[in-house]
DNA sequence: TATTATACTGTACATATATTCAGTATTTTT
DNA sequence: AAAAATACTGAATATATGTACAGTATAATA
């Protein structure tokens, strides 16, 4: 397998994509028409070459004769847990909390993360966070006006916007009216940032 | 999905067969070589009722533009495709609309899906759909009532709640006050159903 | 320096292909 | 018993599509 060009990359990427979107491959207009070609024969140029170079293989005479050899992907996935958001006096990370894992590779959101959160309620329905959400917990207490966290105070978990007022007072805020604000006093309460929140997850 | 001829059923192995061995899908003419059909116009009427039978979709005037829906025929790859939602007259599958693709297990949703829409606009809001998500889509035009869908009248693309007043009205209808029902008369114009939503995925 | 590969536009055309129309016949559904 | 769906043959046709030919220009290679 011969070097590809970029030009050419772009050129395989819109075929693959093509073939998965439509379920059957680009005529060379199509190509043109994604890629912004006006010439059919820049398609054709360039789908010689990915041919020759063995990306692909050409049906002579036949519309739409494009087929993408191989294509293997690594795996480097990772089994995650999928912890839900329980009520005061259960350890965070115990066992019996843990529903189920899924399997997903390392650097799927964009920050790297250790485990899903099940979101119970819709305090943070504005936020696009609904009920049962899956939010991708990334472990960090380095967080910053405006993240999404985990925060627990005494042993009651919640997910909500931070806001640091002062030294003294952080607030907790909802991204939903029917819900307020929760004001901790750093000097009174104990408040524990279990992580931040790098994504989410929705199955339905 | 409605009950399948013997007959269809030779048609629809043939064509996922074809599809497998060569990477597209047949024309009329190969399907009746295959099967020993001496008129085109058997294959033809046999993918009609396939197509209407909600087993294959047929692109109108695309050489072997069809599809199979449903069937895994090359669904190895854990490659998901990002594509992004456009706004009108732009072709669906704009190069530059493409962000990249995710790898992900075949079975990370409860359905199986095809490719990664990527939100704009905040109509499905109250849905907890915000910009900038990438919504898990499924290939099919089995779509229910409340189920949200991925339609497309003429170039416009648009996710919304599917909402079938009665055999010539479908409603799309949207999670966001802001925003009014499109209402479609399938008289006067076409609906093109391209997916449902099976999951959401966002990256913060 | 000459040559090849890359990266296009633009035109043209043979043919590959979808699709319609006209029939025939059997089976299934209403 | 009538209507609709199934299962074909056969012919015709508009158009979708591959592909060749004629150019231009730049970068990589020998």
């Amino acid at each position: 397998m011969k070097e590809i060009t970029s030009q050419q990359q772009r050129v395989l990427d819109c075929i693959q994509i093509y073939i998965k979107k439509t379920g059957f491959p680009p005529t060379r207009a199509d190509i043109c028409r994604e890629l912004g070609f006006k010439s059919p024969n820049s398609a054709e140029t360039h789908l010689r070459a990915l041919e020759k170079k063995g990306f692909i293989s050409i049906e002579s005479g036949a519309s739409r004769g494009i087929s993408v050899i191989n294509g293997e992907s690594s795996d480097d996935s990772n089994e995650y847990p999928i912890i839900g958001l329980v009520a005061a006096g259960s350890p965070t990370l115990a066992q019996e909390n843990i529903e189920k894992t899924i399997s997903c590779p390392e650097s799927f959101f964009d920050s790297n993360f250790d485990y899903f959160l099940k979101v119970k309620g819709l305090s943070m329905k504005d936020a696009g966070i609904m009920e049962d959400d899956l939010i991708a917990v990334k472990k960090t207490t380095d967080v910053r006006n405006g993240d999404i966290v985990i925060a627990r105070i005494d042993d009651e978990v919640t997910v909500k916007y931070f806001n640091r007022k002062n030294s003294k007072v952080v607030e907790l805020e909802p991204a939903n009216e029917d819900f307020e604000n929760i004001v901790v006093d750093l000097e009174h309460e104990q408040l524990h940032i279990e992580g931040k929140s790098v994504g989410l997850l929705r199955k339905n």
